[in-house]
This record gives structure tokens, C-alpha cells and sequence, in this order.
DNA sequence: AAATAAAACAGTAATCATTACTGATTTAGA
DNA sequence: TCTAAATCAGTAATGATTACTGTTTTATTT
């Protein structure tokens, strides 16, 4: 596979690095062309792809039917605003215990899992409530 | 909205209840399209859409990027087969107490969550050892 | 049972996120 | 500097899902 560098990927790395709020591979797009102008939309999917395959990266599946991405692989979960579709981490220490109780219920073997929790963001709540 | 009844919804309805795999739209349009052969995938996933949003039953978005569809409404999680992608129930009982903690972490209100486990099933891992 | 309006249908076109393809450019190592 | 592999920009294609249109069912009222 051999993965080299090159000016796009780091700058979909860096980007990606900073912002703690997983976003789309279009904004993602939208924000690296502002320093690679030049810079398509199918270079960000392939380096996305390509980081989420050799797991740099992590893909997240979520209601909104859009990718999200993160660069945290730390374990942790997610929430995601039904309202504005915003997404915030959540750290909890379940990871190993919830993975322990799923291989004592499954015959197979479970190498990882996923969190998404769903509801309200603070500021969604504030606007529920003035109407 | 007041959902009525109608010949085709109640056939999708049907198979799904019956079935504990969560089939795609897909495979469901197929499967009643042998009892109504004149059914059209529209309509399968017109219904699907239309219950989900009823709470009737549950839209489950996984790593295959195909909708899959649950008629069980009880509270429970999912595997996964990365090999295959055959999806199976898992029953755990944490699930009031992680959305409890998670509560606790988050500003927002949440109001439910998914858990998907990921891994390799019973028959993908005797391939894998035959291979 | 006939009349009627709302809901649902089949069939098909359109959408939208993502992936694949092509010929040109960049990268890394000799 | 040279060269092959990797990557790029740009664009076309894919695949799941949704929207649209004119017709048929459904539930309800007479």
C-alpha cells in the first residue's frame, strides 16, 4: 500500500486534527481549499478513504446518511443532535466491559464496536423553549 | 398523517416482523415482490420510511451504507460480520445505565442510542481458519 | 351499495453522497 | 538528476434513496 505524503493529505490530516467535531468530507473540502485552492473533491474522499483504511483515521456512520470523519481513535462515543445534527464526543469507561458482555452473548468474535447517542444539543433546547 | 392500511404496507410489515436479519429495502422489495408481483421498490422504501418515522420500526445505518430495517422495537444492540455483513441481535442490559452516564457528561438530553458491535461471525471465521 | 376525498400505488426520473477513471503532476529514493 | 510509484485535478459513473405523475385503493359517508 505504501503510503506516502503529499501537500493535500497533510493538510486533510491537519485539518482534521483540530477540529473536534468530525465533520463531513465536504466541509472538509470546503475549508483545505482554502489553502489548496485547486484541490478536488475526490482527492479529499480518496485521502479520507485511504486514512480510514490504515486506520489513521475513523469513519462514522451516523442518521444523517453522511460520512463523518475523526482523528481521535482514542475510545470513546458519540453524540449527535437530532435538531442541527451536531456532533460532540462523550468519554465513558464502558468500552472494555460493554465488549466483554457482547462476546459472552455472540458465538463470533467482536474485535470493536460503536456508540452514537441522539437527542437534543444545549442550543436546540434553547430554541424549543422560546417557541 | 393518519396511516391507514394498505395491501402492500402490510405485506412489508409482515415480512419484517418475521424476519430477524434487518434486511435492506432490497431484499424485502424482493421478498414481497412474490406475493404482490406488481409491488415497485418505490413503494417498499416509501413504507419503510413512512413507519420508521411512526416509530413502528427501527432504520439501522451500518458500515455497509445500506439502510437495514428492524420491526423489533425492544431495546437491544447489533453485531455486525465485517465478513459477510450479516447482522444479529444482541441483548444486553446496560442500556438504561449508559444512558444514564452519558447524561451525566452531556449539557444536551438524550433521548436514545445505538450500539453496533463489530467483528467476525461464527461461519466467516471457519473460512477463515480453513483458508 | 354508490359517491367521494384522502392516501397509497406503480413506474420512472431526479438527487445526492461517494467512487472510479484518465491523463498530467508530484513524491521519494537511488 | 532520474525514474517508477503514488497522487493529483477534473470529470464521469455508480448506487442507494427520494421525488414526481397520473392512476388506483382505501376508508368513510350517504
Amino acid at each position: 500500500m505504501a503510503l506516502n505524503h503529499s501537500r493535500q493529505r497533510d493538510a486533510i490530516m491537519d485539518f482534521l486534527s483540530y477540529r473536534k467535531d468530525h465533520p463531513t468530507a465536504e466541509v472538509i473540502y470546503d475549508n483545505v481549499k482554502k489553502v489548496y485552492p485547486k484541490i478536488s473533491l475526490g482527492t479529499v474522499y480518496r485521502n479520507l478513504t485511504l486514512l480510514a483504511d490504515n486506520g489513521v483515521i475513523r469513519r462514522l456512520r451516523t442518521r444523517d446518511s453522511k460520512d463523518h470523519f475523526d482523528a481521535d481513535l482514542s475510545p470513546h462515543y458519540h453524540f449527535m443532535c437530532n435538531g442541527c445534527g451536531c456532533i460532540t464526543d462523550i468519554f465513558l469507561d464502558h468500552t472494555k466491559e460493554l465488549e466483554a458482555a457482547a462476546n459472552e452473548l455472540t458465538p463470533g468474535m467482536i474485535t470493536g464496536h460503536e456508540v452514537f447517542f441522539y437527542g437534543t444539543c444545549p442550543s436546540c433546547m434553547k430554541i424549543k423553549n422560546e417557541t
